[in-house]
DNA sequence: CTGAAAGCGCTAACAG
DNA sequence: CTGTTAGCGCTTTCAG
């Protein structure tokens, strides 16, 4: 079926050799025979076994990307700019998902299948700290998501405490005191909402203004639906709040849903935050101001820093702490001190 | 590094074929003999290498999808669901995106990254009926979307044409007659825009209500933002409607911020009617009445179907056509008759 | 029931 | 500048 080496090599009348340093253009070869062994490549369509050349050099040109699920807007677009970088490294990606479950976690983590790649960019959810040691594989491995710490792996994430502490800090400063906050999960200290949960009361406390916990609704997975019963849960509870911070859009754009049939106006009378910056959130009604934490980056930075170390496997280096860069997107669910003024 | 089937047979005590009969379980080994290479299998944690089984196989077990973009929810949604269809099937999934540019279409086609593939499911968007002849390669490919017909592959799609006609007769049938269209595609025929007019069309005309222009509204791509521009594009006519149809769940929920922010009412002025059944359709405000197109059977039907042209290319068999059932979701935003009676 | 050996298609020493 | 050759690790006839 398809031709291999030796067909182009017999055809063009050289040795399978010259027709190997043709294709991975090594410098000194006559141009005669080059174009010669090109037109037999030309007329037979030959190209390259990929397989083959992969058991040879111990490379297959693929990185895995694991995340829980990508039906999530947020893991979608994470994986939408996981893609586009490796495609421009000329990296092919094979995405798997673990449903944030940590059985499937540690499974993929052991998994034959990574043979199949050089290496993973791994989005951890259901693995927790004392879970650290597995990430140690002798596999080029970064990791996402801030379930762990300290791994001795890569680790590019963001800056979940003072991304959270300047959302907080930013309705604050728009004259809110009373806010409520969507998902956060019960005892966590660790964790995208242990985190973001301390930002927040890092920023009321620097305030002054005092920690509630009748306005915190907790809820374990981040979906629309948890959000709409999160502030279902406060409306029932009867506490009084002018502000709400969703731990995630999707949170934030499920509670504003459930504000809104309440009939309760948002910004005038809630202000809703949320956090992630994704598309969607542009779009909602009103858009939904946010804290974007980076998210691009982070997917750049992954594959930039995982092929590094594919590449010099060598000469490893320490494990490194990447940090994005955020910022917050300041549409109308929450206008800032100045809009208010004008 | 890693162990080999010979370090397996050294320590064992056996030969390598014997550790290979182990490995692919052969049905007559002593248990002895078995219990020894499991045995050494295990002290050396011994994996087989998939790249070396591959090269000799000829199969990778992995599939390639290609989507236009994975970021917009119905390519994320299609893919998680071709993921776990696959999974299940124990095949890993290599992920491609087009940004549905028939350049890029055509050129994943003939890419020799495919090769690290046993197949392709290939969702086109940028080429047209006139590209059909470049499916017709030597290698396994199932074609999804509405872009071409009647190539000469498996073709797992959705009754768009039906399912737009079912849509607007739901309108029609709770009382709407002046039913605008956000989406379509200026003289498309053949693609998701045309079908999906012809089928609101056919079913004015079922209806006997006359189809009016000037309540069409053209947009190139289907991003929330060309929802909401198509509104404010009619709004800007001064043209009357009662309802609107938005070709996707995306183009309608833009068009729906705008009517809300013009402040018209959704469903009590304009209902408004999506299609594809995205998840994200339940949790808008109004929720989202929509047409489930099948997506999640066209996902597991293409996976199915491709890993069987895959197991037995020799007995190819004609090419199908495999079309999804679709039905309509009944939400908020378009309550049907029934409710508006309640 | 198990061993020996060929070869999948390619790359890279090593010669010439 | 180009040819020969030895494997990468596995599966698979073919013998025993």
């Amino acid at each position: 079926m398809a031709s291999t080496l030796h067909d182009v090599a017999r055809l063009a009348g050289v040795s399978i050799k010259t027709v190997s340093n043709v294709i991975n253009d090594y410098p000194h070869i006559r141009p005669a025979t080059k174009a010669r062994v090109e037109q037999a490549i030309a007329d037979l369509g030959y190209t390259p076994n990929l397989t083959a050349r992969s058991l040879r050099s111990g490379r297959t040109g693929a990185i895995a990307l694991a995340v829980p699920e990508l039906a999530l807007s947020y893991f979608a677009e994470l994986a939408a700019a996981v893609i586009e970088a490796a495609d421009e490294a000329g990296v092919v990606v094979l995405v798997e998902q673990t449903g944030g479950d940590r059985d499937r976690e540690l499974e993929l983590l052991r998994s034959p299948r990574l043979q199949m790649t050089d290496g993973l960019i791994f989005s951890a959810l259901g693995m927790g700290q004392d879970d650290a040691e597995h990430l140690e594989r002798p596999y080029p491995l970064v990791l996402l998501g801030e379930r762990i710490f300290d791994a001795p792996v890569d680790h590019v994430t963001m800056r979940n405490v003072e991304a959270a502490r300047a959302a907080t800090e930013y309705l604050l400063a728009s004259g809110r005191r009373r806010i409520a906050v969507v998902g956060a999960h019960p005892g966590e200290v660790i964790g995208s909402a242990g985190l973001r949960l301390r930002g927040y009361r890092e920023a009321l406390e620097a305030a002054g203004v005092p920690y509630d916990d009748s306005i915190i609704s907790e809820t374990t997975t981040w979906h629309r639906s948890n959000g709409a019963r999160g502030m279902r849960d406060l409306l029932d509870r009867g506490v009084t709040f002018d502000a709400v911070f969703g731990l995630n859009d999707t949170l934030a754009l499920g509670a504003m849903r459930v504000l809104q049939e309440a009939g309760i106006r948002v910004p005038e009378d809630v202000a809703v935050m949320g956090f992630d910056g994704l598309d969607e959130a542009q779009y909602s009604i009103p858009s939904l101001t946010t804290v974007d934490p980076g998210q691009r980056w982070i997917a750049r930075t992954a594959v930039a820093t995982l092929l590094e170390r594919i590449r010099r496997t060598d000469a490893a280096g320490e494990p490194r702490l990447l940090l994005a860069d955020f910022h917050i997107a300041e549409r109308e669910s929450a206008p800032s001190e100045a809009m208010i003024g004008a």
